[in-house]
DNA sequence: CTTGACCTTCCAGTAGATGGAACCCCCATA
DNA sequence: TATGGGGGTTCCATCTACTGGAAGGTCAAG
C-alpha cells in the first residue's frame, strides 16, 4: 500500500504519515523504488494514533499508548492510568475554558455594539484580573 | 520603569516582555545604558495584553484589539465582534473537548484497570471514527 | 573592589504539523 | 517515442507563543 492510500484509510495527510515516520512513530518498509510500502499493522497503528490524537492525546501519550497496544501481556492498568490522567487534564481544560467563557461573555454582553466609542469589552481587559 | 518591576506589575515574565518587544506589540523607551525604560502606557498596555491572553484571544488578536483600544473615536461595533468570533470559537472548543470527554470517558468506565490484559480502552482507539 | 542582582543580546528548542521547491517514477495516450 | 499527469521522494522553512541558556554589561551595597 502507498502513502496514498494509506492516507484516505487513515484519514491522516500524507504529510503527517511522513512525519510520524521521521519521528519514529511507525516504520514502513520500502519499495525498490524507494516508495514507502505499508501493511495493515502500519495502518491500524495509523488509524490508532489517528484516534488518539482526535482524543487530545499528546504524540508521546500515543508512543506510549502503542507501545502497551503491541504489547500482548500488558496489564491493562497502565493503560487505564494513562487515559484517566489525560481524562482529568481534559475536564481540567474544559474548566478553564468555561470560566473564560464566563468572563468573555460578561464582557460582550455588557457591550452595546451601537457604533459609539464607548466600550466596557476594551475597559475590561484593561483592568488587572 | 525597569522590565523587572513591570514584569511583577503586569504579571508577565520578562522574557515575554521583551519578545512582545520583539514582534512589535509594545516599543517600550530606552535609557542610556541600554535597558528599556517602561511608562505607565507600557505597563497599561501589558496588563491589557497579559488579560487578553488569559482569555484566550491570540496574539494577532491582540494587536487589533490593542489599535482598537488606543483609537479613541472607534466603534465598539468592531470589538464586539471579534470578541463575539472569539466567543464562538470558545464554544466550539468547549463542545470539541465535551465530545472528547464523553468518548474517552466511556473507554476508562469500560475498563476494569484489573492487571489483566483485556483493555477496552485500546481495543475502542484500534476502531476508526 | 567585589559581590550579586539585574539587565542586555543572540541562538536554539518546544509541539505538531504544514507549505513549497526540486526532483524521481510509472502508466497511458497521441 | 515524446509527453503529460498523477503519484511518490527529500529537504528546508514556517507557524504559534513562548522558554531556556550562554555570555556579557550595569549598578548599588558593603
Amino acid at each position: 500500500m502507498n502513502i496514498g492510500e494509506v492516507s484516505t484509510r487513515a484519514g491522516l495527510p500524507a504529510k503527517t504519515i511522513r512525519y510520524y515516520e521521521d519521528i519514529d512513530l511507525i516504520r514502513p518498509a520500502r519499495d525498490r523504488n524507494g516508495y514507502r510500502a505499508f501493511g495493515e499493522n502500519d495502518l491500524h497503528k495509523l488509524t490508532f494514533i489517528s484516534r488518539a490524537r482526535a482524543l487530545g492525546f499528546t504524540i508521546e501519550n500515543c508512543r506510549v499508548l502503542l507501545a502497551l497496544w503491541e504489547d500482548q501481556s500488558r496489564a491493562n492498568t497502565d493503560v487505564k492510568r494513562i487515559a484517566g490522567e489525560h481524562l482529568a487534564q481534559i475536564d481540567q481544560k474544559i474548566a478553564d475554558l468555561q470560566s473564560m467563557r464566563e468572563t468573555l461573555g460578561e464582557l460582550v454582553h455588557a457591550c452595546a455594539g451601537d457604533g459609539r466609542p464607548d466600550c466596557p469589552i476594551l475597559t475590561g481587559l484593561g483592568r488587572p484580573r
